[in-house]
DNA sequence: TACGGCATGTAATCGGTTACATGATTTA
DNA sequence: TAAATCATGTAACCGATTACATGCCGTA
């Protein structure tokens, strides 16, 4: 019972469905778009396929309508509860920052001229949008779920973080306007 | 040429064979060990098929050693280079945090009591330890690459960020020993 | 020359991504 | 009722991870 080798988007599934009392796969689309999916994307066909194996699994129960667009409707059994306890008391392992900015960044020497340049002003503005959004959420009070609110305050460290960074890298680049 | 459908861990092995002027698969395993690995992991394997890819696609020229351990070295083309500086060129998307830790936070609704207190401790502990590596690196001045010094500075202020914010939690939790 | 560990690879599997394809509702 | 969009799924491919398997080299 709950084997141990299901990947984290299987219990993004399983907490999803949990949180909610059961849904769609469009729906868990729609949940993870305004929650987890801030930090944690997969697309959307992932939605489908692992439903299912969880179903195989014994961790879902899956209802199907009769009518209209005869979706599946998924609840979670006791086992999948049982098994998303048991991810969740498992430690946590080193989260890497795999970005591919910082990628770029690493092997600039290598690139053409003024490449530092455009890649930073390119993260700067991204990182500048995404905090906004966070800031916006924030401020109206909270997300969709209900969550442990926490992960969205390490969300705005790292923009932060994120922003004061690549303003410096901007910096320090010969040639950048002054403003 | 420069097929644009390249992951990014063909280009870490163009960039990483680039910067040091050619080497074996088990050499690109040492030096993604103590530079890029910080920030980005494969497994080893990895640096096996990788480059053998890469040779088909004429990015990469392998040399095979004669006698002894018949190992295959690599040298950048000159179309390698070029399709290195291409995608160097291309503009990053926007990186995400996915960090298996606040997935867990995240989803704590749903967990046994206490859980994340040890989840905050682990993860607290687990950035602790790569803060004071990553200290050690930038007070013992340089990696081993040559490379743009920077990606260092956002793993510092990432650290910093974690550490923060693991206490926060832990910090909130009740039933937490003072010290 | 035997042994331990360093070094080097291959094979099989599987999750994730892209691309394809269709049906249901709504609204003009 | 036609068009547009929302919703729902499947299929095929491919990169990445795990597991397996073996060969060289220094040293005792």
């Amino acid at each position: 019972m709950s084997d141990a080798t299901l990947g984290p988007s299987a219990y993004i599934v399983l907490g999803l469905i949990g949180g909610c009392g059961g849904g769609t796969s469009y729906d868990l689309k729609r949940w993870a778009d305004t929650s987890v999916g801030y930090f944690w994307t997969f697309p959307r066909s992932q939605l489908y396929a692992e439903p299912q194996r969880l179903v195989e699994l014994g961790l879902l129960e899956s209802r199907q309508e009769d009518g209209g667009r005869r979706r599946r409707i998924y609840t979670v059994t006791p086992a999948g509860r049982e098994a998303l306890r048991s991810w969740l008391d498992t430690p946590a392992g080193q989260p890497e920052l795999r970005d591919e900015g910082l990628l770029k960044l690493f092997f600039s020497t290598q690139a053409t001229p003024g490449m530092v340049e455009r890649l930073a002003a390119g993260q700067l503005d991204l990182h500048q949008q995404r905090l906004a959004i966070y800031e916006g959420i924030a401020a109206s009070g909270h997300g969709t779920m209900p969550t442990g609110t926490d992960p969205l305050g390490m969300g705005l460290l790292y923009e932060r973080a994120s922003v004061a960074f690549w303003r410096e890298v901007l910096a320090g680049q010969p040639g950048q306007v002054s403003s």
